[in-house]
RNA sequence: UGGGACGUCGCCAAGCUGGUUAAGGCACGGGGUUUUGAUCCCCGCAUUCGCAGGUUCGAGUCCUGCCGUCCCAGCCA
C-alpha cells in the first residue's frame, strides 16, 4: 500500500509483522476510540548478559506495534544494578538489535533518570508516602509475611517526613554503610499482592556504576525505576512479561502518586520456551562462565549471537516470531520449529554447493587419468538468477561414506555393490569393486561411468534411483565442519529442582569432523553467507575459517524422510 | 490453604458483544513432480473446545462449582 501519502494505522496494522494477536486487537481499539494518536513502545533490556531467542520475541512485539501503529520505539538499558551490569554487554545488545533489522529511535539509560527518581522518592516522603528504614534485609523479610500471612509493619513506618527526608539525603551523601538503610514506599503490609507490602525503591550500593561513575551510592529498585522510566519516556504501552503482572498494582500506584509526565499501560504476555535449550540469562551466564560452552555466541547457544554465528538469519527468527504468536498463555515451542524456519528462509535463498563430509575414495576406471572434465551446475534448482558453476570431474573422486553400503537394505537408493547412483550434475556410476584394506574396511571403490549418461544428453534420462553427491579428489579443498546438536539431552532441562540443569547437557551437542572436503568454489566462501551443502543441509563459514584452514558450522539439516523410515526399520 | 494468570487437535493458535458444518500454521498420514530420499504441488487430519452442572430456541463463547498448570515471600530484573 503505497498509494497513500498517509499511513493509516489499519492498512498498516494488518501488514504488521506480528499479524492480530490480542495486544495488537487492544491497541487498535484503543487507536479506533482515539485514545493514543501513535504507538510508543520500548524494548528495555538489563545490560548484564546478551540477548537470546525469548529477547527476539519481545523486541518483534514491541517493535512491530509501534510500527504497526505509526510510532517508535526506544531501547532502553534498565541498568539500575552496578553490581551486574557493564558497557561491553550494552555494545552486544546494540548490534543484536541492529542485525536483527530494528532501528530504535532513542537510546536511553534508566541511569540517565537518577536525578528524576531521587526527586520523585523526595515527593513521596514529603507526601507521606516513603520512609527510610533501619531493618535489616532479614528482618524486612520476615516482616514481609508470607503468601498466607500478612506482613507486620516495620517499627520505622511511622517516621516523622522530615527525619525520612533528612536520612533519604545523607544516604545519598554517602554516609551509610551498604545495607544499613533502605528507602521503602509506604503502602500496605497486609496486602495480598506481596509487592505492595511496602516494596523497597532505594538500596545503599558504595559500587562504581559504568555510566554514573561514583555520582551514586544509592541505586533505585528495579520496580521504582521501570515504570517511571517509561513515564518519563512518554511510553504509551509498556509490553512486557507474564511475570510482571503482579507488579502492575505497583506501577500503577507510583504513577498515581508521582507527578509523572505521562501514564504508560502495561500489557503482559507469556513469554518464550523452547524444548531442549534454556532460555533464562542466569542460566545462560552459567554455561559461559563454568565453560561449557566456548562463549555467549557458541553455536548451540540460543542467544542471537549464538545463533547468528550458526548460520541463522533475522529473517528466520522474524518469520519465527511471527509464527508462533503473542498470547498470555505458556507455550513450549519445540526446538525443530525454529529450525524449519530457518530452512524455508534459506531453501530459498542460499546457493547450492557440493561437499563431502566423511570421503570415500572411488576410482572411475574407464575415465582417462590426468584428465580433469568439468560439470555444469546450477547454483540453485528453483532460482537461475543465482547463476550456474563448474565443477571439475576427474577419474579418482569422494563420495560420501553414508552413501554406500556393501549389504544394502532393498530401500537404500544408493550405491551398492553392483548397483548404479547418478552423481549430481555429471552421470550414473555402476559399482564394479569394493577394495577393502587389511582390516576388513573398505578402502575405495572401483566404479565406471555411463557416457551416455551425461547431464545434458539424451542418456541422461535414463532413470536411477539415486543421485548423490561427490567432489573430485584433486581439487578439492579440506575443511573442519561443526555439526551441532541441542544443546540438552532433555526436552525441560530446568524441570527437575533436585538437579542442576548442566547435568542434562548433551554431551554429543558438538561434532568436529576435521577432513571434509568441498568444492573448489568453497574455497573463498564469505563468512556469514549461508549455503546449501546438497543433500547435507545448510552451513556457513565460522568467523574463524580462514583461506588456508577452512571452517564451516552446520546451521541445519535438510528434512530427511530417509532419516525416518532408517530410523523405524531399525526399531 | 493469600493474590495474580492460564487451560480450544501431538505442538502453536484464531474464534469480537452467544447463532449455519470449531480458522490457519507446524507435525503426522496418503498421492504426484523432482539429477538434493530436499524443494514444490494435491488430499486427509478436533461431532469437539480441562471437567461437571446450569441459563438459553441455540454456548468454545454467559453463570456456578470443581480439576490442572504457571507466577509472586531479592536491598535481582
Amino acid at each position: 500500500m503505497n498509494d497513500s501519502s498517509t499511513p493509516i494505522d489499519e492498512s498498516v496494522a494488518e501488514e504488521s509483522a506480528v499479524g492480530t494477536h490480542f495486544i495488537h486487537t487492544r491497541i487498535k481499539k484503543e487507536m479506533a476510540e482515539g485514545k493514543y494518536e501513535q504507538v510508543i513502545t520500548r524494548f528495555p533490556p538489563e545490560p548484564n548478559g546478551f540477548l537470546h531467542i525469548g529477547h527476539a520475541k519481545a523486541i518483534v512485539v514491541n517493535f512491530s506495534m509501534a510500527e504497526a501503529f505509526r510510532g517508535y520505539t526506544n531501547l532502553r538499558f534498565d541498568d539500575t544494578n552496578p553490581a551486574k551490569e557493564e558497557q561491553r554487554y550494552i555494545d552486544a545488545i546494540k548490534q543484536d538489535l541492529s542485525w536483527m533489522g530494528y532501528e530504535w529511535k532513542n537510546e536511553c539509560f534508566a541511569s540517565d533518570y537518577f536525578d528524576t527518581l531521587y526527586e520523585y522518592a523526595l515527593h513521596l516522603i514529603d507526601h507521606g508516602l516513603a520512609y527510610v528504614d533501619s531493618q535489616d534485609a532479614e528482618a524486612i523479610r520476615e516482616g514481609r509475611g508470607t503468601l498466607t500471612e500478612p506482613g507486620t509493619e516495620s517499627p520505622d513506618r511511622d517516621r516523622p517526613i522530615a527525619e525520612n527526608k533528612d536520612l533519604f539525603e545523607r544516604m545519598r551523601a554517602g554516609e551509610f554503610a551498604d545495607g544499613e538503610y533502605v528507602l521503602r514506599a509506604k503502602i500496605d503490609m497486609a496486602a495480598p499482592n506481596i509487592n505492595l507490602r511496602d516494596p523497597i525503591l532505594y538500596r545503599i550500593r558504595h559500587l562504581h556504576h559504568y555510566r554514573t561513575g561514583d555520582r551514586w551510592c544509592i541505586y533505585p529498585t528495579y520496580d521504582f525505576a521501570h515504570g517511571q522510566s517509561d513515564a518519563i519516556e512518554h511510553i504509551t504501552h509498556s509490553l512486557c512479561s507474564l511475570e510482571f503482572e503482579d507488579h502492575r498494582p505497583l506501577y500503577d500506584w507510583f504513577i498515581e502518586h508521582l507527578p509523572v509526565p505521562s501514564k504508560p499501560v502495561q500489557i503482559e504476555f507469556a513469554r518464550l520456551n523452547i524444548n531442549f535449550t534454556v532460555l533464562s540469562k542466569r542460566k545462560l551466564t552459567r554455561l559461559v562462565d563454568e565453560g561449557h560452552v566456548s562463549g555467549w555466541d557458541d553455536p548451540r547457544m540460543p542467544t542471537l549471537a549464538g545463533l547468528r554465528r550458526r548460520g541463522f538469519t533475522p529473517e528466520a527468527i522474524r518469520s519465527f516470531c511471527h509464527e508462533i504468536g503473542v498470547t498470555k498463555s505458556e507455550s513450549v515451542i519445540p526446538f525443530g520449529v525454529l529450525e524449519r524456519n530457518l530452512r524455508d528462509d534459506l531453501n530459498v535463498h542460499a546457493e547450492r554447493r557440493m561437499a563431502v563430509l566423511k570421503p570415500l575414495k572411488i576410482v572411475l576406471t574407464n575415465f582417462e587419468a590426468g584428465v580433469t572434465e568439468s560439470a555444469h551446475l546450477p547454483n540453485h534448482p528453483q532460482d537461475e538468477t543465482l547463476g550456474t558453476r563448474d565443477v571439475p570431474i576427474t577419474r579418482e573422486l569422494y563420495i560420501e561414506q553414508d552413501d554406500f553400503m556393501e549389504e544394502a537394505p532393498k530401500k537404500f537408493f544408493r550405491l551398492k555393490p553392483g548397483g548404479e547412483v547418478r552423481l549430481r550434475g555429471a552421470f550414473i556410476i555402476r559399482c564394479d569393486e569394493v577394495i577393502h584394506d587389511e582390516t576388513g574396511g573398505i578402502k575405495e571403490l572401483h566404479c565406471s561411468f555411463d557416457p551416455e549418461s551425461r547431464s545434458g544428453l539424451p542418456g541422461a534420462e535414463r532413470k536411477v534411483k539415486g543421485t548423490i553427491h561427490w567432489v573430485s579428489a584433486e581439487h578439492a579443498v579440506p575443511a573442519t565442519v561443526h555439526l551441532y546438536d541441542r544443546l540438552f539431552q532433555v526436552a525441560d532441562p530446568a524441570a527437575d529442582k533436585d538437579t542442576d540443569f548442566t547435568a542434562h547437557l548433551n554431551p554429543d551437542s558438538i561434532e568436529t569432523v576435521e577432513h571434509a572436503m568441498l568444492e573448489p568454489s568453497l574455497k573463498d566462501w564469505p563468512a556469514g553467507d549461508p549455503v546449501q551443502f546438497e543433500r547435507l543441509g545448510y552451513f556457513v563459514a565460522d568467523p574463524d575459517s580462514r583461506a588456508d584452514a577452512l571452517v564451516f558450522n552446520r546451521s541445519v539439516t535438510l528434512r530427511d524422510a530417509w532419516a525416518k523410515i532408517d530410523q523405524a526399520q531399525q526399531g
